[in-house]
DNA sequence: GTCTATACCCCGATAGAC
DNA sequence: GTCTATCGGGGTATAGAC
């Protein structure tokens, strides 16, 4: 039970501290760590600078709890998908229709992809914490699925790596690196394929 | 042909510029590109900075210079291996092993890979010529191996996709990134996996 | 608590001595 | 051509007014 008499300056502080967040995502994923200025955050946040430092230690402290914000978010929306029940084949097949489909058009996690492995030297705790929180899960569930007697795989856990590589890599090289006109190819062709495999 | 008086003159200036261009390859792939300061690489190739900015207009065109490096140098160490011949499956169960040794081996490529996602909005241009002169030559030798009649491959192309993102997701999880703690899998296994499919 | 102003540092790039 | 010294600018973080 909360205090009654502090929590409406909680709430203000808990808020602000949210308009801060999304201020500091939009400058950091689109400037990257370095060149992401805690005066730019600042201003998008539509706050001044020293309310920024009243919230958050120092500019590592503000990425800390951004990566951590991203992490719940993808999480989330990675699990509130499909049931994964059914025809092991079919369902694999619009799985991996729907994952490219989702994974193509947020642009948001290209850009918070490239920031954790742009940074994922400086900062190696907290990338492998986005790491636990979101690649792994993905990998549990798929290894999960794989090991249904239908398939008959003999290894599903270094085949889900295989799955989901191709799948990462696909959003690799089309969306976060500029390689749509170098290396093109379409979702539908990457998921027949990929299912072809099995 | 040359000018003989020019070219003793001609080769020291060159082989100043090999030297920058050592000592800023250091700087940069262990820094980034935005905490990498002219003075460290100026410091790291034994020149003066004036010296650095002799040989190269500025941050920007040294930076074009390493990446043209590199790339040809993973270019050219990825065609001096295998010659793709024999029976396909024991050929590419090979292949894959041999691909995953290198790749985990080679530090510097990491480094640089990550280098070349971590800029890859800052400097699209530069990061497409990479994908053209390193991605996508080995892409195509795959996709030709694919097509073989004996593996009966319906779509080699994405299928080239699927092999090449899995061996790419296996060095970015496991070694670019801090995920060998986290999503641990063996070269071997993957490997094993791989062929598994075909 | 929030703003303006500033201290202190390091960056990229250049000038001038030799 | 090469070095030392420096300039202008922008970075993080903080101090002081309100």
């Amino acid at each position: 039970m909360e205090i009654p008499t502090e929590s409406a300056a909680q709430r203000r502080f808990d808020q602000k501290a949210e308009q801060i967040l999304t201020g500091a995502t939009q400058i950091f994923l689109q400037r990257g760590y370095e060149r992401a200025s805690m005066d730019k955050v600042a201003k998008a946040s539509g706050v001044s600078k020293q309310t920024l430092y009243s919230h958050f230690a120092d500019k590592e402290a503000l990425f800390v709890a951004l990566v951590d914000k991203m992490s719940r978010r993808r999480l989330e929306e990675a699990f509130g998908s499909a049931p994964l029940k059914g025809e092991p084949k079919a369902v694999l097949s619009q799985l991996a229709r729907t994952t490219l489909t989702q994974l193509s058009a947020d642009e948001d996690y290209h850009d918070f992809v490239r920031l954790m492995i742009a940074e994922s030297k400086r900062f190696p705790g907290l990338v492998e914490k986005f790491m636990l929180n979101v690649t792994r899960p993905s990998l549990l569930k798929l290894t999960e699925f794989l090991s249904s007697p239908d398939l008959n795989i003999e290894d599903p856990e270094a085949t889900a790596h295989v799955l989901l590589g191709a799948v990462v890599f696909f959003m690799l090289t089309q969306e976060i690196m500029p390689g749509k006109a170098v290396i093109p190819m379409e979702a539908d062709r990457l998921a027949t394929a990929l299912v072809a495999l099995l």
